[in-house]
DNA sequence: CTGCCTGCAAACTCTTTGCACGAAT
DNA sequence: ATTCGTGCAAAGAGTTTGCAGGCAG
């Protein structure tokens, strides 16, 4: 899905809702999608004032469950006390994310296993599954030989 | 590992790190060794004052994470505002969680496979994991066909 | 026009911290 | 006698919400 596609369905996703397109609300999500990387509400914020400086925190904050809803967001949380949000758009659903906690880079990655896993453990439960996630904490091994983690900004 | 036996344990790490043995951290041991399920911060709090009302909700924040790092209790972030924590003497460590979304329980199960998964995902990233974590969350079958969730507390 | 959306600022939740007193070693 | 530990209350971070005015439909 290109990033018009994506900008198309939010709009339509927003009509079908009842919810109104606003300036505001295309401005986050054309920040957002003009991301490269995870990023947090608050530098969703500062990207999103570039397109519209009319935007405030308080709109972000109530829009990002509009995007996740609506499945063009993916909310990605690794525990610290901010949480991220990627544009679906490149990613499959089942990821596993590896955090590195060097240079606080996410890292994702296909597990389609983990669907399978889910449903096994959760019938025996006698649960059905929503979701999963997995993640792993780990540390650069370049960063502990030369003192320097090639991927830092 | 009986409590009896973890308290020792306690007892002796906090010695060896240099640290005090007060009655309010052996308090907030007894507490969080009393519960049968995952506890948050606060819950704890109570039960350890009412082992010895002098807790201080300060005591208990800087309490958790000694007993984090000394591997008495685990800390389970499930993506909530709050985090919780179990006593660790009857679990072994690599643990997945299945969160139910109605009745809020942890179910925590075994699941050895994550740390093969996390070596083998790091290793292509040039990284060295730390720690894994898989979680599902589900939702009840029966509170669906029926509208009671029988494990409800 | 109607009522949802908005920005602002205050409120909220969970957790951390500075300080002076108190207790463990 | 020293220090470290403590309770208290205030601060802090991230997020949510009440309100009066603004703009989409």
């Amino acid at each position: 899905m290109t990033t018009t596609e994506a900008r198309e369905k939010f709009k339509c996703f927003l009509s079908k809702k009842g919810l109104r397109v606003t300036n505001q609300r295309l401005a986050i999500f054309d920040a957002a999608f003009a991301q490269i990387e995870h990023f947090t509400a608050e530098q969703l914020l500062v990207h999103a004032r570039a397109i519209d400086d009319s935007v405030s925190r308080a709109t972000v904050y109530r829009t990002l469950p509009i995007m996740t809803e609506s499945a063009l967001l993916r909310e990605v949380d690794i525990g610290q006390s901010e949480k991220f949000y990627v544009a679906a758009s490149t990613n499959a659903t089942q990821v596993a994310q590896v955090v590195c906690l060097d240079c606080n880079k996410i890292f994702e990655i296909s597990a389609p296993f983990m669907e399978w896993y889910g449903s096994t453990v959760s019938s025996k439960l006698g649960l059905t599954p929503v979701s999963q996630r997995l993640q792993v904490s780990a540390h650069c091994n370049v960063l502990r030989q030369t003192g320097v983690c090639p991927r830092k900004t």
